[in-house]
DNA sequence: TTGTAAGCGTTATCAA
DNA sequence: TTGATAACGCTTACAA
């Protein structure tokens, strides 16, 4: 089957290129029977422009490409969907990336942005630990979303949205301090990631000494490196070896829901309940938290209001109306069944 | 921030366009040491080659395109990697395309096939009803993966890969009349889907003909369309619904675990209990059946194999090996805390 | 081992 | 309102 070019096109039709290309881009100068005319012959022969040609010869083509790390994970499912809709609504067109785990999610940016013309990025997911200089070759306006990045890094190089991970996940450490644990363990996130892994970690420990609880570091269980980190086989495993430590403790704090439904598994296998025997709280506010059985209590994230204020900050990027901005939204506590006091 | 060209660098380097081009495609006929000289000036310059000019010369890419419709679908999030990988293995590379839920994904693909130079495509998800018109417009080999087709159709048009949903679905259903249950509601898929939706279908209306149990009707509940299809808030809406209908039944069989959790969730809210109360069977075999509270018993597809196959099949047709097949897996029943004998 | 030059399929410029 | 024609940035004969 021989491929039909816009040539291929011009000549049926009896015209030039530059006529088809006019019907095909909806120009204004163009006659509408003539342009009727050829759209009638591309749909019969079943034309289709080559956007690789296009986008060569385009000098720009109003697209926002969202690259993702770890596509896996349930959090972006619905920011995801946020994102085509308010892109849509803005006219543009929305492109989805999937970055794997180890690669450099700049080094693919750089590229799309070639490829593509974007107009813009949006990135979710990862560390995004890079130089200032590294972040400079990037030529279209960016935003980092629910990426929470440890405070020294200086803000004025990148704009994002998200909450302050510290901040709540102080809070619901706090909630379960004031509920009368006192010995609660956490599953973390190995101590080379620095961003809301970090942070997460660090707001912990702060409510712990805030109600003068000594941090016991045989409470703090760290996600095997050769799982996948964040999820529920991760938390299985983590809070099977929790338990057959025999450390003491009477509520578990997993950094995302995932995790947290792992751990209420291992603890179900024990032949133990929750929260009767450990409370376990989770973070992020996942639908399958309200599903699952006990509901986990969590600290739900604003997603749709996050994904929101990204495309807009990241349009008001690109119409120049602002420069870097970081928008922090609040997270809120959802108390559900996992949770008791003591 | 002007972009960088190949003549650019052609130029910095002091040779021509084609020997930066050969540095770069890792062709033979070059001289190690003007490559790496050439690769030093890419390398501080942060050139990096326009995809959009490559892929618009290059007669064909070593590129595979998986499409998938309902990327927040978790089934498939296991059958991505596998297919990455496999992909990988060969030396090709992956390219993952999210199709919209109201996109024709054989539109998608021809557009992908002539940007990207496709040698081959995996379809993922989706209904496939299409003519054989508009099949015959794809020019290269492609192959569905678990998308089941009612059997009307002629499959000499396509390859496929998948469970027999009808059987295995049967399975499930014939297991539960087996452990006693004749008043068994199914949770199924709008009876525009002739997909796997209505295979699941008819193999419970089966199931139950030969234990001689009549179809009751008001047994047979549809997910709600304006919810996405198969998620747990579709299970849990539907069965609330059944619920409140004081519908008399002992056993519910919904077409997905997503779906079962959602019915697990509305069982509890009204006091009742799984498996004392209800027995709930699933389909798919999906991890979180496994940590749900109770376990769900459910058809657990072998993806991993699905996928490996579906990559093998692909590559067979690519290199002629084979004309078109349609691959078959068993299922395995797994016999989990969600389901009880009367 | 290297370089020149001809496309790949579009869109944009400019003249008709 | 139309149509040649020149790019866009790259790969690849073909020639040197």
């Amino acid at each position: 089957m021989k491929r039909i070019t816009i040539t291929d096109v011009a000549k049926m039709c009896g015209v030039g290129v530059t006529t088809v290309s006019r019907a095909i881009n909806n120009h204004p100068d163009i006659n509408e029977e003539t342009k009727s005319m050829i759209m009638q012959v591309i749909k019969d022969n079943h034309y289709i422009p080559n956007n690789s040609a296009r986008n060569l010869k385009r000098a720009d083509s109003k697209t926002i490409a969202v690259l993702i790390k770890g596509i896996t994970n349930p959090f972006f499912n619905q920011m995801i969907k946020v994102f085509e809709e308010e892109i849509q609504r803005k006219k543009y067109s929305f492109f989805l990336q999937r970055v794997d785990e180890n690669q450099d999610e700049i080094d693919v940016a750089i590229e799309l942005e070639k490829e593509k013309r974007l107009k813009g990025i949006v990135f979710l997911g990862g560390y995004f630990s890079h130089s200032k200089e590294k972040l400079t070759q990037l030529s279209v306006p960016f935003v980092l979303s629910t990426i929470g990045m440890a405070t020294e890094f200086t803000p004025s190089d990148y704009s994002s949205v998200s909450v302050d991970d510290l901040k709540e996940s102080y809070k619901i450490v706090d909630y379960l301090c004031n509920q009368g644990h006192k010995k609660i363990a956490i599953i973390a996130a190995p101590m080379d990631d620095v961003s809301i892994g970090k942070l997460r970690y660090d707001g912990y420990k702060k409510a712990l000494e805030d109600h003068g609880i000594d941090l016991d570091l045989q409470l703090v269980r760290i996600m095997k490196d050769d799982i996948e980190s964040y999820t529920m086989e991760n938390g299985y495993v983590v809070t099977k070896e929790l338990l057959a430590s025999k450390e003491d403790c009477t509520a578990i704090y997993a950094i995302s829901d995932s995790l947290a439904i792992g751990a209420c598994k291992a603890i179900f296998e024990t032949g133990k309940k929750v929260p009767e025997d450990y409370s376990v709280a989770g973070f992020d506010g996942l639908d399958i938290g309200f599903y699952y059985n006990p509901s986990i209590t969590t600290m739900r994230q604003p997603v749709k209001e996050i994904a929101e204020e990204t495309i807009k900050v990241l349009f008001d990027l690109i119409n120049k109306k602002i420069s870097h901005t970081h928008k922090i939204f609040p997270a809120e506590l959802v108390v559900r069944d996992s949770t008791k006091s003591l």
